[in-house]
DNA sequence: ACGGGCATGTAAGCGGTTACATGATTCG
DNA sequence: CGAATCATGTAACCGCTTACATGCCCGT
């Protein structure tokens, strides 16, 4: 259910067609909650069906471009105030420490420093963000103000996780 | 196909039946990795036929115990040494945090109150095993150790989810 | 005797991925 | 003119959940 309520909160900012909220879930919304073409499209169908948006217009080369009806926006409200919060942070790269005592030390190690490398990137990637939102290169509306909430996630998670791999490794240097 | 690694992970420490492992994945796998009886019994019987797996006997009330095969630890090796990694850090908590905008401000300071109180149990409870894995409780094992470092990452990651929290609530209160 | 936990499964259906398919438009 | 990108979809398949179904064993 969750597709729906990222697609009805994209929609909630402007209308946009299924290809451009395609782009914004591959871009953005991807890194907590990826969506692939097909399901945005087949979703958007559903939602139609269900009065939760509407065609505004069509465009060049059978451009749809949604809206969100007041049904739609209902419907988002009650999900953000009142829907249970599922709070599982699914994590295939945190499943296999679980299993690091079957790795062979080299291995482990090479590992570790693949992650910390990449955990690195993120987290200077998800900083350069924030900082171009402190200066106000996007605005400074209470959309903005929600965009940089969810990039300082994205900062303060990905810096436990490069502190974590680190200490993983040391850990292991003189507890193995 | 990570559930299939998991398995042959818990497998590869001991013998268990589908019963167990099922067990083993809700009360310790599943935060990363959830995983439903019908699914493990499914993917048991699955790998039993790729040879993965074996059963090792049959006890009471129709229980079968499986073993990891070589195949199986040479699939769960190469996995863990050189599986692609992927990052996705799935979390539909997260993804509501796009949308913060759309809530009006008393809902949204409730519920990034509920979210402190649930990060902060997670961050009780992780420190907890640690703590209880620190003192040897559970042996001093190399998977005693791989349990302490999945259990370590639990810690940061939830002490990073609730510091996030408390500092969102913080920003929209002098920038909103 | 019976209730609860042990133990394994099947079936229907939804969520999600991958591959296939098509065509318009823009840019070099 | 050709390649990349825009733009929308269908179909097959797999992963996963929920509900249903069955029966044994143990403790009270």
């Amino acid at each position: 259910m969750s597709l729906r309520y990222g697609l009805l909160g994209l929609l909630s900012e402007k209308p946009a067609s299924g290809y451009a909220l395609s782009q914004q879930f591959q871009d953005v919304l991807g890194v907590v909650w990826p969506a692939s073409h097909p399901q945005i499209y087949t979703a958007l169908n559903h939602m139609l069906g269900e009065g939760l948006v509407e065609i505004q217009h069509t465009g060049a080369r059978g451009k749809k471009v949604y809206t969100i009806t007041p049904a739609g926006t209902a419907a988002l409200r009650q999900w953000l105030a009142h829907g249970p919060v599922d709070h599982t942070l699914r994590s295939e790269s945190l499943l296999r420490s679980f299993f690091f005592d079957q790795m062979d030390p080299a291995d482990l190690e090479r590992h570790l420093e693949a992650e910390i490398a990449f955990f690195a990137e993120r987290v200077a990637l998800y900083k350069r963000y924030a900082e171009a939102k402190d200066r106000g290169d996007h605005g400074r509306s209470a959309r903005t103000a929600s965009l940089r909430i969810a990039v300082e996630s994205g900062v303060r998670l990905y810096t436990a996780l490069q502190e974590w791999a680190q200490w993983a490794k040391r850990y292991r240097n003189h507890s193995g």
